[in-house]
DNA sequence: CCCGATTGGTTGTAATATGCAACCACATGG
DNA sequence: CCATGTGGTTGCATATTACAACCAATCGGG
């Protein structure tokens, strides 16, 4: 199906998660979820790919526990795919995606969309990491430990 | 090379960088350049792909002024692949992946490296979303608002 | 009910990307 | 210079993606 993640690799919770979401549309499809798009025929609209694609990526995305499949919630014989807990926890890591895009990828005569706190209808802050007392940690503040099994 | 964004996504901030980094490869490569790896050869050997494809990659990552080529550090006539101040926007996204990874793809038995605080070695804090006067934001306090160009 | 349209797919098949191995130019080290 | 390491490129086989046609089940109106 997707790209199998290599032996060297497999420990690595940066690499793990590929499998799941490491392809081109896999997060477009994810991101839709979140602005509640539900049915196979709401995705393919937004998205403007091949029906067999789609339901390729759903397939992993159900697999991997991303999406669920519901009944459909007007009552009709058809389903609906719902994000899951698990599909849930990626928003950070869209909103990452999102801010990064918005910094980089926009001239500043563009326009572009932006995520908005609901209740203020103000734009939401910025993602950034800190360390458990509070210190905001760049990267190279930063390494990966080893942990004992 | 790879594949172009559709016309329908081309003013979404989560879309538009799907091009420079949504690839299997791509975010790996960029995770070991925040590791400090520069070389190409060290590259290939962490990650074990075949050279044309990390060669198609890293020029791809180059052309998204997400890497850039710097004369070797040694003094010798080779060059080196380090992040730009674009690629290094991608920080907060790599950890919003690893800490997806180290919450879902694991099992309690498992062990799994971890990313900690240079300075006092522990685990760093969880990314969440706020809102610009400090709540704590679900998804579904959020909304994508449209900005005039 | 019956019929046409919609939904949600599954097959083809052609184009594209990926993976592997061989090859190669240049740099380097002795 | 000669042997080796670095950093690629090129061919070719295979896997993945895209596009289009087809299709079964469902739904909606009369």
């Amino acid at each position: 199906m997707v790209k199998r993640i290599s032996h060297r690799d497999a420990h690595c919770p940066v690499a793990r998660p590929l499998d799941a979401i490491g392809d081109w549309w896999s997060l477009l499809i994810v991101r839709d979820a979140f602005d509640g798009l539900r049915r196979f025929g709401e995705f393919q609209k937004s998205l403007g790919l091949a029906k067999n694609i789609l339901s390729a990526r759903l397939k992993n995305l159900v697999e991997h526990d991303v999406l669920k499949t519901v009944p459909a919630s007007d009552g009709s014989a058809y389903q609906e795919y719902v994000l899951t807990e698990k599909g849930r926890g990626l928003f950070p890591l869209l909103v990452a995606l999102r801010q990064w895009g918005e910094d980089y990828f926009f001239q500043p005569s563009e326009g572009h969309v932006t995520l908005v706190d609901r209740k203020r209808g103000k734009p939401v802050r910025r993602l950034e990491l800190r360390a458990q007392d509070g210190r905001l940690l760049e990267p190279e503040d930063t390494y990966v430990k080893a942990r004992a099994s």
